[in-house]
DNA sequence: CGACAATACTAGGACTTCCAACTATCGGCC
DNA sequence: GGCCGATAGTTGGAAGTCCTAGTATTGTCG
């Protein structure tokens, strides 16, 4: 098990291929390499970190968007909250949410409740065993730093800080 | 149009989601709370920049990783490359690579070929028309600057030079 | 009050990515 | 030379994301 993870199918190259796209990029005087390479390693951070993250997951049969899913609803007053509120605070799509919900549903993690007012929303509502399951994933994930313990914590908010932007530009909030 | 794209298909919230996770986060005591935004912040710059950039090439009839994989053969000294080959290069599965040249096949941009010598091999070829395509649509990214344009060219290159040293440490190269 | 727009969610389809398993071929080693 | 592990690619299936479109309910406004 001195593998880093299934998410890495083959052996390291000797050179980075970000790099080496850089340079052919710009020997063609293609322009925007700054762009195309920050672009493309956003890209592959986010495989990486994700497969990372599913690994520690897989044992609690459970996924990232499923955790951060349950994670919502146990931060929430009453551990319910409507589909729509946690598409805003998730940032996915509302059939993104309903596909999760779904899910998380059929294993129990969460209930489908009527909203008490507005009959078109429908509450979800993270169930006891769900709330058991949060915990014991969310010490995983922490013992194993989400899969990031190599980077120092400096470089962990550099990076947030210059994803915030990028964020607020695409209208994520403010 | 004023909008930013289809992949905000919401309001903007009058807070940043990602802060108030983090909020929440520490006030449950969780730790490694750094870790946490850092990851969410790249799985959500992951979807927007990804969701940009896609919005680019609709009118081409492209995704990026089409558009990455034709990129990379247009880059081969002789416009052909073997599947293997393209899925390290590409950083993906190599079931991706096969998903990816079928796609491209059928739309007549790539052909496959028998490799000349190891008959277990099969080389992707770009077609007149991929390296036609690859041009116009790389002509509207590098317009765009890659959906990430408000992004100072020195934030572009901390992000990466952080984004690179996370990739070193999951084996990508090195 | 009643028409019409807006909101909340779901259904169906396209796309990407991964994993597990299978076939075909190559290569090393006795 | 022949066996057997490694390598190359494909197939089939599970997940996630998004988009378009459709239903139900709410809310606004003449």
């Amino acid at each position: 098990m001195s593998d880093v993870g299934p998410y890495t199918h083959r052996m390291a190259l000797r050179f980075d291929p970000i790099a080496e796209a850089r340079r052919q990029w710009d020997s063609h005087g293609w322009g925007a390499t700054d762009a195309m390479a920050a672009v493309t390693s956003i890209s592959r951070a986010h495989q990486i970190v994700i497969g990372r993250i599913n690994d520690l997951l897989r044992p609690f049969d459970l996924t990232f968007s499923r955790y951060e899913a349950l994670v919502l609803l146990s931060f929430s007053r009453t551990g319910a909250l409507p589909l729509g509120k946690m598409g805003e605070r998730l940032m996915v799509h509302p059939t993104s949410v309903t596909n999760t919900i779904d899910r998380l549903e059929r294993d129990g993690l969460v209930a489908r409740a009527p909203h008490p007012v507005d009959r078109r929303a429908v509450l979800a509502t993270i169930t006891d065993e769900g709330r058991a399951v949060t915990k014991l994933a969310t010490d995983a994930l922490v013992e194993a730093e989400f899969g990031v313990g190599e980077l120092r914590t400096e470089t962990l908010r550099d990076l947030e800080a210059s994803l915030r932007k990028l964020r607020r530009d695409a209208g994520d909030f403010e």
